[in-house]
DNA sequence: CCGCATCCCTATAGATACTG
DNA sequence: CAGTATCTATAGGGATGCGG
């Protein structure tokens, strides 16, 4: 998509779009989200290839938008760690609907990832468990 | 983004956004479910003033998708009418919970848009609202 | 006039190669 | 590891076309 915004907007969903409503970007969240991904380089392996000018722009945009944070890896002089806010985290919801949906209609879905039998069997546990992740975040 | 599809792929997600994760197509689907929109004017005369050339493709795109049905206007022979399938139904969970995040981060939301103000009252509610004006439809 | 599609052109999303 | 630089493909804005 074109990544112009179109501020300012009275529908929530175009104010949506406009921050995660891309390719990339959702991907980007179930890295961070569901796969607890932090460092760059964890994302540029993902299966999607994503290129990593785009992963640069999207974590920029992420920070500008209060939904990621940037901070030094205090294991590895030279590594930022990337990590969800809690307004990033309130996007579960919407990342479990798509997923719903995907899996329904997407027979390619692995149904073998561990998070999708999680999905299924109960998503109100796999949010919990999500979240407790990041309770000892800053 | 780019409409070019990631085929096959394991993830559920990555296969919902290749159907909708652009700068317009949920936009579209707002206004076919939520707005009850129906010919190709009303959609080039939302708000957000999509191009008619993406307007026909992403129409295109969601009949091939199996989202959406094109027929004539009895009321108009040179009209057609284009309804969501339940497929696209199906994704009245993912507006919703797209809208409540804009909704708690969208200062600009406007809230006198009755459909903003059944969606916090009652969401399900509105859901079965929603789905009660297709039900009479083929 | 209206409804829908197509054309053209430019801005930019994004793939690949390269760098501190 | 975490970006930049370069280049190319294309998304999409605006005008045009065409039948009713």
């Amino acid at each position: 998509m074109s990544m112009t915004k179109r501020y300012p907007t009275v529908c929530p969903i175009v104010f949506s779009l406009d921050i995660f409503g891309d390719k990339w970007s959702l991907l980007i969240l179930r890295d961070l989200i569901i796969l607890n991904k932090r460092h760059f380089g964890d994302f540029l392996r993902s299966k999607e290839r994503i290129a990593s000018n785009i992963l640069t722009d999207r974590l920029e945009r992420f920070i500008q938008a209060g939904l990621v944070t940037k901070t030094d890896d205090p294991k590895n002089k030279s590594a930022a760690i990337y990590s969800p806010t809690s307004k990033a985290l309130e996007l579960i919801p919407v990342m479990f609907s798509i997923m719903h949906w995907g899996l329904k209609y997407n027979p390619d879905t692995d149904m073998s990832i561990p998070v999708m039998q999680e999905l299924k069997a109960d998503e109100k546990r796999l949010k919990e468990r999500l979240l407790s992740q990041f309770s000892d975040a800053s």
